[in-house]
DNA sequence: CAAGATTGTTAGCCATGGCTTACCGTAAGC
DNA sequence: GCTTACGGTAAGCCATGGCTAACAATCTTG
């Protein structure tokens, strides 16, 4: 159940938005920097979270460092989601027909 | 993009714990907290919290109140992740492929 | 080898937020 | 109508975490 890191990296907006600019194509931590209204150091912090939660992967590239999506933490959330999306439909459906069974059934009161 | 409220929501361990029981079926906020760790008066915060990120759904039920399951917040994480399923594999797999190139390029180096 | 470039790390500041206690409003039952 | 049960809200406390500035480490280049 490392799924929590996944939820808590994607948590923050800014790093959501690391995370996507990275969707776009791997980048450099400084490269990553200069779109982003945040410092260098604070972007490097984000992407060690993110790493951390398996969303993304980074790798050496001289003296430069070159993040990129991972696929790993992504599937995780998803997996997690998908155990809640038939029953969080099946619950609502079931919403739907006790709320319109209330429904006529007041007005069957009213006459 | 309203996803932040639903990403934000389900960040918080506490939070997750109550979404999972109510995907187990609905419930009011005195059942919950009996079953967790924290007061009552947190538990309706953070079904507040749930509810205005689309997460649940309350009904009055005479003096108490009956939550459920809500797929509308789940529906939107969904949607977000999915538009980064393809690319992550994508980038994954091509990764994958530079990191071998990589390695063979080395071994003929070494020849 | 020296200088510049790129990145990670630490210390400290401050806002956010989760929790509890106390209180108030509302609905059910005697 | 009064009491009891149920739930939302406000105030306050404290831990968490995101940010910046300063520093250290590593790599490239002349």
């Amino acid at each position: 159940m490392a799924n929590n890191l996944a939820f808590a990296a994607l948590s923050d907006p800014t790093r959501r938005e690391v995370f996507e600019r990275l969707a776009a194509g791997p980048s450099a931590v400084g490269d990553l920097a200069r779109g982003l209204p945040v410092s260098r150091p604070a972007v490097s912090q984000h992407l060690k979270v993110l790493k951390e939660a398996g969303l993304v992967t980074d790798r050496p590239d001289g003296a430069r460092r070159v993040y990129q999506i991972d696929p790993q933490g992504l599937g995780q959330i998803r997996a997690w989601l998908d155990r809640f999306w038939d029953v969080a439909l099946d619950a609502f459906k079931a919403e739907v027909e006790r709320s319109e069974a209330a429904s006529i059934k007041s007005d069957e009161d009213r006459t």
